[in-house]
DNA sequence: TTCTTATTGCGACCGAGTCGCAACACGCGC
DNA sequence: GCGCGTGTTGCGACTCGGTCGCAATAAGAA
C-alpha cells in the first residue's frame, strides 16, 4: 500500500486534531478535496477528486465525513435551490457568513458578504432568545446578466 | 364517482383560475390541504390528507402540483434543517417573507418576520444587480427553551 | 508491541422524487 | 347538453441521494 502522500497539514485537519478526532488516509484525502475546492462541490464530486488521492475512498466514508464535518461545524451544507437535482452542495466554513445566490436561468451561483446579513443574525439572537449554530441564506431569481 | 365536494374556492384556487391553469379534483384536494395546514407539510403528509379528500390521488399528482405551485410563485420550499430525512416541506406563500428557525434539540420549528430581512433583501438587489423571486432563511441552533 | 476502539469498505437497503405512457376529464366551442 | 383537443392523471418502473449493519482493518495510547 502506498504511503499517504505527505502534505503539510491543512487547517481541517488541525482543527479536527485539536478535537482529538481519529485522522486517517481516507479522512485526509476527503479533507485534502474539500479544502483545496474552488467552487460548491456535491458529495459525488468529492468522491471522484478524493479517490484520485486514495483509490480505495467508498462513497460512504464521503458521507460519514461530511456528517462529521458538519457536527464539528467545520463545513456547510447548501441546497444552491436544487438548481440539478436533489443532492446538496458543501464548503469550508470561514469566518464570515455569506450568501448564496443561484440564477435560475443560467444556474450561476454567486456569494456576497454583507453587514446587514450579521446584524439580522444578532437581531434573531437578541429577539427571539434563540442560539445560532447554522445560518444559511439562498437565494434564487435573475443575476445580472440574464436579468432584463 | 362521487361529486367533489362543493367547497368556497380557496385563494390559491382563485390565483390559479386567474392565470387561466385549468382546475382538477385531485388538484383541488391538495390545494385545499395547503391552504388550510397549520404547520409545515411534507409530500406524504400532503399526500395522505389529500386522499381523505379525494381517495385516488396519487403521489406523482402531489409532486407535480407541487412543482406546478412553486414555478407559480406561489409556495415556498423548506430544507427546516432536514431535521428528519432528506425531504422537503411546503408552505403557501404570503405577503412578506419570514424567517425560519430550527431547533437541533427539540425540533421545535419557530418564525420571524423581520424588517432587516427586507433592507438585505433590497440591499442584494441593489448591489449584486440581482433580481430576486425566492429568498430562503434558515437558521439552524437551540430554541429558548432548550438553550443553557 | 499490544490492545481497545473508532473507522472503513462493502452490499443491501430506503425513501424522495421523476418519467413515459395510456386512460381520462376539463372546459371551450358549438 | 354534446363532442373534441389538449392538459392532467394514475400507474409502475426507475433514478438517485443517502443510510445502515457487519466483519475486517487501522489509529494511537499505553
Ligand atoms: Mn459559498
Ligand atoms: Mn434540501
Ligand atoms: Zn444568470
Ligand atoms: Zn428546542
Amino acid at each position: 500500500m502506498p504511503l499517504p502522500q505527505t502534505q503539510i497539514p491543512g487547517r481541517l485537519q488541525m482543527q479536527l486534531a485539536e478535537r482529538g478526532i481519529r485522522m486517517t488516509g481516507p479522512r485526509r484525502a476527503i479533507l485534502s478535496v474539500i479544502e483545496t475546492a474552488t467552487k460548491h462541490l456535491d458529495a459525488s464530486q468529492i468522491l471522484r477528486k478524493a479517490r484520485t488521492v486514495d483509490e480505495s475512498v467508498d462513497r460512504s466514508t464521503v458521507y460519514r465525513t461530511l456528517g462529521l464535518l458538519k457536527r464539528q461545524g467545520l463545513i456547510d451544507e447548501l441546497d444552491l435551490m436544487h438548481l440539478n437535482g436533489e443532492g446538496h452542495y458543501y464548503e469550508r466554513k470561514l469566518g464570515r457568513d455569506h450568501i448564496h445566490m443561484a440564477c435560475l436561468r443560467c444556474g450561476k451561483i454567486s456569494e456576497f458578504v454583507s453587514r446587514t446579513f450579521e446584524s439580522l443574525k444578532n437581531q434573531l439572537e437578541r429577539d427571539c432568545h434563540f442560539h445560532i449554530l447554522v445560518a444559511r441564506l439562498e437565494v434564487g431569481g435573475y443575476c445580472s446578466a440574464c436579468r432584463r
